[in-house]
RNA sequence: GUGGGUUUAGCUCAGUUGGUUAGAGCGCCGCUCUGUGGCAGCGGAGGCCGGGGGUUCAAGUCCCCUAAUCCACCCCA
């Protein structure tokens, strides 16, 4: 094969490709974003959608230096026409924020909820559920600190992911408080590591200079056994009053609503905008990393990027983690549709009828044609793999009769009606419940065929 | 950036201690089938054995390099 796509990057295929996953399944994305949008959009969410690049110095400030999206992950683009110093975005808060002061978006009724999904870029090695080009599901509530508005987001990412049918899932639930007890944490574990220095891994070493809270949830046995025996504080215990009171605020409204999740001390958000309420939503059966999603309040990014003090709450979810996670638990996705109706000509001279009819059928009724005759036989194999629902043959006796002899391709009934009487047929077809079939099951996991 | 696995037909994979024209199943195309599908039978197309270099009389097979891919580390979705 001559050129191939970029490493980590997807194609999204049609149903019956030969390579299908959930991952690469077109129509399980768009289901998947669909869904998203239903759950959101019946909350409140206004869909936003932000250029797929921006300023490098939008992610840089908003996202931090320190971070590893910046130090590592960014795609740059270094020439685009006649301007370079553009990045693809790694994330996509910082730019609703941006487009939030930009747009003048706070003359909108405050607070106010906003959604959005798309690719996002990360220059990284690529590995189970991560991938250089992948897409996210975004919601953002600007304007609001509220701790209400923290419990609703928490509780619209539960939705999200029960409306997908997703069972197994956790909510770890942290607070990272506001940036005087963050750096207050910062101080008190870099003193306490510091004292063992010898005793940490290499990794954590790095860690303890970089972000500190990383530490304690370090793969390493031997950091994990110091963790124990110098028996750290949580985060939590460093909590200022304000920050301490909204944090118990959130798990009031969430126990209200019976909304469940773990509280996990060790919640440390990679991206410096972060502050008080994080928290990340968890599945076995992704890879190495659990992680569907994560979120958290961001009330001082607004000002980081220049504009008035906003502040903010939001999460994003990974959508190839999610069809993951899907596939882990055996959820079956939604099968794709074939045409109500199949139009066949039986003599060459006849397909023109047939593309007349069919074409007209399409004002009521997803239908196709057969560019070509077919023998009846071939006819009826080549709908069966389309996954017709009725197929119509046309031939010289329908032609003088003005008539179209109709099959069922699932339940074998037959019959013969006029032209004319087409379009009421495939009106009253449509409302006939549940027809779901799969034109091309994958051919190492075939669905067994029904008789009729 | 680091470590390990894999790479042979459209797909999933066999291929012996190196030894003639490289195999299977599935899929695809055709026929049995000139107005009735799924089954079955028969036939067919389809391979620079990821790429490059080396060892050898001889390489899909052994060695080196490289790329892609998968998994894992760091970190994240």
């Amino acid at each position: 094969m001559a050129i191939t796509r970029p490493k980590g990057t997807n194609d999204l295929l049609p149903p019956g490709s030969p390579k299908l996953s959930p991952v690469t399944s077109a129509a399980a994305h768009i289901w998947l974003t669909e869904t998203a949008r239903r759950v959101l959009e019946r909350a409140g969410a206004q869909r936003i959608d932000t250029p797929v690049f921006e300023e490098a110095e939008l992610v840089k400030r908003g996202v931090g230096d320190s971070t590893d999206i910046v130090r590592k992950e960014m795609f740059t683009v270094y020439y685009f026409g006649d301007h370079g110093g553009f990045i693809l975005r790694p994330e996509g808060t910082a730019a609703i924020v941006r487009a939030y002061l930009q747009n003048g978006l706070k003359q909108l009724p405050t607070p106010l909820k906003l959604w959005t999904s798309g690719p996002i870029f990360r220059a990284e090695n690529v590995q189970k559920g991560r991938y250089r080009q992948f897409h996210q599901v975004d919601y953002e509530v600007l304007g609001s600190a509220d701790p209400l508005v923290d419990a609703e987001a928490i509780a619209l990412m539960v939705d999200v992911v029960r409306e997908l049918g997703l069972k197994e899932v956790r909510v770890k639930l942290g607070s990272i408080g506001d940036p005087a007890d963050r750096e207050a944490y910062n101080a008190y574990l870099r003193e306490l590591f510091t004292a063992h220095l010898d005793r940490l891994s290499d990794d954590s070493k790095d860690r303890l200079t970089r972000n500190p809270m990383r530490i304690l949830d370090s793969k390493s046995e031997g950091d994990q056994d110091l963790i124990a025996e110098l028996s750290v504080k949580p985060m939590l215990d460093f909590l200022g009053d304000e920050a301490r009171a909204h944090f118990e605020a959130v798990q009031g409204y969430l126990k209200d609503w019976g909304v469940p999740y773990d509280l996990d001390p060790s919640i440390v958000r990679g991206l410096d905008y972060y502050r008080r309420t994080a928290w990340e939503l968890h599945h076995e059966g992704v890879g190495a990393k659990s992680a569907l999603g994560g979120g958290g309040r961001y009330d001082g990014l607004a000002e980081i990027l220049g504009g008035q003090a906003t502040p903010g709450i939001g999460w994003a979810f990974g959508v190839e983690r999610l069809l993951l996670a899907l596939e882990a638990e055996g959820v079956e996705l939604p099968q794709t549709e074939g045409p109500l109706l199949y139009v066949v000509a039986l003599d060459e001279a006849n397909v023109p009828h047939a593309a007349k009819i069919a074409i007209d059928a399409r004002a009521v009724a997803r239908t196709e044609f057969a560019y070509r005759a077919m023998k009846p036989g071939s006819a009826f194999k080549d709908a069966e793999r389309r996954g017709v629902r009725w197929i119509a043959l046309l031939g010289s006796q329908e032609i003088e009769n003005g008539t179209l002899s109709l099959k069922n391709l699932q339940s074998g009934e037959q019959r013969v009606i006029g032209v004319s009487e087409l379009a009421a047929f495939l009106e009253a077809e449509k409302q006939t419940s549940n027809f779901s079939h799969n034109p091309q099951p994958t051919p190492h996991n075939p669905t067994p065929q029904e008789s009729p």
